[in-house]
DNA sequence: CCTTGACCTTCCAGTAACTGGAAGCACTAT
DNA sequence: ATAGTGCTTCCAGTTACTGGAAGGTCAAGG
């Protein structure tokens, strides 16, 4: 398979593929012209990969994951460490961007939004506290 | 004022200020030392900055804020708009975040965790749908 | 046989917003 | 004089791609 039809399959761009090759990911053979040449397999790890990432995995951590994914004498308890960890980050993250929602709505419905210049919200961001 | 004041009082570090200075949001002058010299204002500034930023908005965003708030002739619409495209950004963020958080939670959730190497996890991952 | 167009190649640069570190000058206290 | 802290500039690295240029390859049509 040519890199055109495997991110198609993989739902990636050929951009990201050969990103991903140049990072050590994945390891395509190539064709006499010089053209990549993706296996089945491939494929696999680049749907897995596309997944990971969907998921909000780093790309380090895709790359841990894929390590586990294919050694046999894994311990699931590493995977799932793995994933409980950015599980929390992902709670995390909610939680910081529900607050700057709180705050910020609270500053965008005090504003009138019209023609004049006064504005709580830059007033707001001016002041401390 | 020396950086390394105006970072404690800004709540910012010098390394971001000096950033600050070279893409343009702030212009301290210079003593004869050849030391950034921060008055109040550069100082309220970058204090607004440090607000903006840590609301979620994007340094350009913040550029647009900091012009709104010096330009006596704004109309608070503009500023409203810009609060609340990025207001909607955030929602579209959580969203986001709560379906990774969600599907991943799912598989965390059936994964036993032990020392055998079955594992829901990396099923959810190289199974496609 | 030639050309056109789609597809492939590599390489370089840019994105966002810093952050770390090296080399070196300035100032303060001893 | 020296030690220590703070300041300066400049360069490189971070994350995960993305865009674009210059050029090779291949299949189809005239």
């Amino acid at each position: 398979m040519n890199i055109g039809q495997v991110a198609e399959r993989a739902g990636l761009p050929a951009k990201t593929i050969r990103y991903y090759e140049d990072i050590g990911l994945v390891r395509p053979q190539r064709s006499e012209n010089g053209y990549r040449a993706f296996s089945e397999q491939d494929l696999h790890k680049l749907a897995f990969l596309a997944r990971a990432r969907a998921l909000g995995f780093t790309i380090e951590d895709c790359r841990t994951l894929l390590g586990l994914y294919e050694d046999e004498a894994r311990e699931s308890a590493d995977v799932k460490a793995l994933a409980t960890e950015h599980l929390d980050q992902i709670e995390e993250k909610i939680a910081q961007l529900r607050e700057m929602h709180a705050t910020l709505a609270k500053l965008v419905e005090a504003c009138h939004g019209d023609h004049r210049p006064d504005c709580p919200i830059l007033q707001g961001l001016a002041e401390e506290g």
